[in-house]
DNA sequence: GAAAATATGGCCTTTACATCA
DNA sequence: CTTGATGTAAAGGCCATATTT
């Protein structure tokens, strides 16, 4: 995904939140196209046309649906949705049918200004495209999806980089404990060296970092104790794990 | 005003079809 | 021509919220 369809899709997310909140969908709400009225395969959609040919068809079956949707109940909005008003004479679900270039690029524009759509403008946009507002209405769930599953991908992407970082980071530390327990193991001649430090380091048994415990912590701090956590108050390294 | 019923729209999952290699 | 992969339109179900009764 593209950073302009993250930002696109934040504000729109938003504005489409706004939008829903404020509209009333008893009053302006779009016409539903009627079971009987969808056109048949035949008139709606060429399956193996160009999408010039097709494109005269699914005008000619968009067209003659919006002219005949003329009456309807309001609780018949829903159920019309649900059943899809997608079925042939025949009982038979309606063939998918592939949205032009020309209905696609439309499309993609409106969703760029706002990623959901209210009655009014799915209607306007239904008519603009000559399909039917069910149709609009699934384009811009599909393509919510899309863009969803696509910013997933990308915080996927992120995660993994994170966790790998994070791998490295551990292995590193791990090293660097071994290190430090192998410095220990040649304490006689390291004690030589650094009696008063050496004599308060030590390994702490629950997460194997390196500390310093002697009482004077803050004045006799060990260079190496640095990159230990820290510890705070605890006088002991296994209280703080 | 509270509660139940209903309407509506969005999201998720799945299916089916179109297209392409 | 067949086949598998991929993209996507569409269906169906569930849920949240708003509105009506």
């Amino acid at each position: 995904m593209e950073f302009d369809d993250i930002c696109n899709t934040a504000l729109g997310l938003s504005l489409g939140c706004l939008v829903k909140k404020k509209l009333n969908p008893k009053h302006d709400h779009f016409l539903p196209s009627l079971l009987s009225l969808a056109p048949s395969d035949d008139t709606y959609q060429s399956a193996t046309k160009t999408d010039a040919d097709a494109d005269v068809h699914r005008q000619q079956g968009a067209s003659s649906l919006s002219a005949a949707a003329s009456s309807f109940s309001n609780s018949s909005v829903k159920k019309e949705r649900d059943l899809g008003s997608d079925e042939d004479e025949d009982g038979c679900p309606r063939k998918k049918l592939r949205l032009t270039k020309e209905q696609s690029f439309i499309l993609e524009d409106k969703f760029k200004e706002h990623t959901t759509l209210n009655p009014k403008q799915k209607q306007a946009l239904a008519e603009q495209l000559n399909l039917r507002p069910r149709q609009v209405e699934v384009w811009f769930q599909n393509r919510r999806a899309r863009t969803k599953l696509k910013q997933t991908e990308v915080d996927c992407e992120l995660l993994k980089k994170c966790y790998e970082a994070l791998t490295e980071e551990n292995k590193r530390l791990q090293k660097e404990v071994q290190e430090f327990k192998s410095l220990k193991l040649t304490a006689p001649y390291y004690m030589q060296l650094l009696p008063a430090a050496t004599a308060t380091l030590t390994v702490c048994p629950c997460c194997e970092r390196v500390v310093n415990v002697s009482e004077n912590t803050s004045t006799g701090a060990f260079a190496l104790e640095q990159k230990s956590h820290f510890f705070g108050p605890f006088t002991h390294p296994s209280a703080a794990c």
